[in-house]
DNA sequence: ACCGGACTTTGCACCCACTGCAATAATGAG
DNA sequence: CTCATTATTGCAGTGGGTGCAAAGTCCGGT
């Protein structure tokens, strides 16, 4: 392997390694579908970008897909989540929610990752159909947001638990609202090329969700 | 070929031809794709069921993924978009969105597409992975619509469009929020197994949508 | 410094999605 | 019935993705 790795990140060599070579994949990947487009790449050709061999590429990435996409935010943990849960009807529920997600956000450090960021962030915004994958992609967490954010209803007023269905139906439609939110935030943050933290346009994001939901426009 | 169709459609022989196959084609996938997983059934498998060759499927769908997602909603015509560019802020903006894509969700007669539609549903239902994918293909219709509202914003306080950015962010939010408006209905309409029709879905999930940005849970 | 077990990389053979092309068959208009 | 149009198919080829086993790398214990 021909990767220079700066030594930053703790652990042992096999640590740092690998990634150091996620990295160079995700770099590579990035740098070549923005100037051919992600079909005019081949895995061949990202993987010798990267100096690692095809096969290898599939050890880090299920599918070329993924590695464009990244990472993608975890529910955070069940502290927050408690916090969330138990935070009572005095504060407004996708106010529960921002901040729940600011949480998942915060994370993936990545210190020698800032270009990549940087690179996804032009790559997504040039290109909708991996914008939309992106947020495909995370429908693992939605998942989970929905039946916190029930957890959360039946806090609140315990008379809903009756009606489970409904329940179900109000979770899931609030989940599907802040998930707007996140692409909100996230389209806004591609376009200002980055401008400010993703939290920020969080924040921002479900400011104006209020205002909408206001009827103030 | 070997597909009986009932002549119901009208037009010449092809055009009948045309449907039936594309029809076979699709009951094909959702039925195999029903018992042994999406992933665990080949192009192939799906074509010979069909009564067609390989290379035939790929004349009607361009990948397998498209024959399970079937047709996706179009903007509706001029006319209905310029009725909603033009109501007025008297009418609330979700609302007209609303209304906006009643007619577009109602479109698509495709007699002997009973079956199909059910297939699909519970098949998207069981899969959230195809279901994202179905909403991932509509980004051609949030692009669109997101300049249409762009334009009712304008006309309802011509004001915003000194303020280009901030109008496109506006325009987005809404956009946004009436897909979570669209997700909403589509899961609950899988859910209760088809009752009633979407479109019936659709307005159950906008005046929820209203209920919940008043804040009352 | 060396050894042996654990993890990584790689090559190889393979399956399948998908495409362009050219031959053949079905349709429809006059 | 004829011929232009359009649909179907086979074929050969590209590229994504996987299981397996061989070879290389790392690391902890001695």
């Amino acid at each position: 392997m021909t990767v220079t790795a700066s030594a930053r990140p703790q652990g042992g060599v096999r640590e740092r390694k690998r990634i150091a070579t996620r990295n160079a994949i995700q770099r590579a990947v990035l740098t070549l579908a923005l100037d051919r487009g992600f079909d005019g790449v081949t895995v061949e050709e990202i993987s010798h970008e990267a100096g690692v061999s095809p096969r290898t590429f599939f050890n880090y990435f299920p599918t070329k897909e993924a590695a464009v996409i990244g990472d993608v935010p975890e529910m955070p943990d069940a502290e927050a989540i408690d916090r969330f849960v138990s935070a009572g009807a005095g504060q407004s529920i996708l106010e529960g929610v921002r901040d729940l997600l600011l949480s998942s956000v915060d994370q993936e450090p990545n210190p020698d990752g800032a270009d990549i960021e940087s690179l996804r962030r032009t790559l997504l915004r040039a290109h909708p159909y991996l914008f939309t994958l992106r947020m495909a992609s995370m429908k693992q967490l939605e998942l989970e947001l929905v039946s916190v954010v029930e957890r959360r209803l039946v806090h609140d007023d315990s008379r809903v638990a009756g009606d489970p269905e409904r329940l179900h139906s109000r979770a899931r439609l609030v989940t599907y609202v802040a998930f707007a939110g996140i692409r909100h935030a996230w389209s806004c943050w591609a376009e200002t090329g980055g401008r400010g933290a993703l939290a920020d346009r969080l924040i921002d994001s479900f400011t104006e969700l209020q205002v909408l939901a206001r009827g103030e426009y």
